[in-house]
DNA sequence: ACAAAGTTCGAGTGATTACTCGAGATTCAA
DNA sequence: TTGAATCTCGAGTAATCACTCGAACTTTGT
């Protein structure tokens, strides 16, 4: 028997229902820390959500930190925004409008975004190098995205790509924000389209 | 006596040093809660900041609301962003351009806004109205402008007022919230200047 | 100087926090 | 079927939270 079947000796896996399990839990985290934030959410009340104990609820998830970013890992899977460019023939354009309207329909997925973002700039804070990562990302992709458009001849002379994909992300950050404190008050995607239109010229 | 005088009777008001305190409070209350937000930021941090008892703190400032009421009100007289125009002369992009070149030098004054405007989206936090108020103003303010400039001809066909002013708006506080991230990659003031020029015809 | 007001603080208060421990209940491979 | 691993939870634990109380100490108008 060598060293590393001994260190897996025993083991047996999760069991059939552990799979649902974590994502009632996820979901339920999910739920708590977009309407309190992270440091305003406590295991107790995503523990009441499932219908379970606080304890067993620290079985799937050790720490609430684990939580945190299972939560976050999550919510890439269900937004997915970013690179991922489903129909290559869609325009950039299209992509944005299409993600910012199928987002605004997600009940939380919105104020989780928003309200862990600024809460991660927080000491000491778990989310941290998931937004950093995440901006980096963004920047980066958007970049290349208006870079190629500039070689297409159809980015507006004197716009920078870099520059304007980081603003391209800060217009829809901030245009969310606003939302959440008045949805009634905010285009969301007329804004995204507005900006959208004035940096891209038609084809 | 009247019962006007009985309900004053004996009352001498704070003594001089208060208003040093009260001051000496709430620039150690805003490093708090730039750095940790309110919530995640506890009034004993704050009152060791001070150099004095928490019980002595909660005598200035009787709940945590109040202390963070008072930092808003505070920020507000530090920053002067919005309306206040110092110089009838000088245009908006001038104005806005210098207001985020004046804020960046302000230690603090960007993450205190950033972490408690997000934070204020969760329930029951004492910000909301602050935010809610300040974003309704703002709106107003800058589409006010921006009308007048279209009177003048001087805004690109087809920009609307209004949500080009909540345009300006999200794109200033989106960039603030990459600044924070990743201040050596992010240019505030040149994204701020790229949009105005984007919108604003020059004179 | 005196007394009444403002100021300070040590010592709690109860509530809540994330997390631990140990033991019983359930699942599942053999 | 059996037995070991996974799952579940009641009962803590120590820490921290905002806030209270009552009694000293300091300031200030008279």
């Amino acid at each position: 028997m060598k060293a590393t079947e001994l260190s897996q000796a025993g083991r047996r896996g999760p069991y059939a229902k552990s799979a649902d399990r974590r994502r009632t839990i996820v979901t339920a985290a999910h739920a708590v820390f977009a309407a309190r934030g992270y440091r305003g959410g406590s295991l107790q009340e995503v523990a009441d959500r499932v219908g379970m104990s606080q304890t067993s609820l620290l079985h799937y998830f050790p720490t609430k930190r684990d939580l945190l970013l299972a939560v976050l890992t999550w919510r890439d899977s269900i937004s997915g925004d970013g690179a991922g460019a489903p129909d290559p023939e869609e325009s950039l354009a299209d992509a944005v409008i299409r993600q910012a309207l199928f987002n605004e329909d997600i009940p939380g997925v919105i104020e989780l975004y928003t309200v862990l973002c600024a809460e991660s700039i927080t000491e000491d804070h778990p989310g941290r190098t998931y937004f950093l990562d995440r901006f980096a990302r963004l920047r980066f992709s958007y970049a290349q995205a208006f870079t190629r458009l500039a070689q297409e001849g159809r980015l507006r002379r004197g716009v920078d790509p870099e520059r304007a994909a980081a603003s391209l992300i800060a217009l829809w950050d901030g245009i969310q924000t606003q939302w959440l404190f008045a949805p009634d008050s905010i285009d969301m995607a007329g804004s995204l389209r507005d900006y959208l239109g004035l940096i891209i010229l038609p084809e």
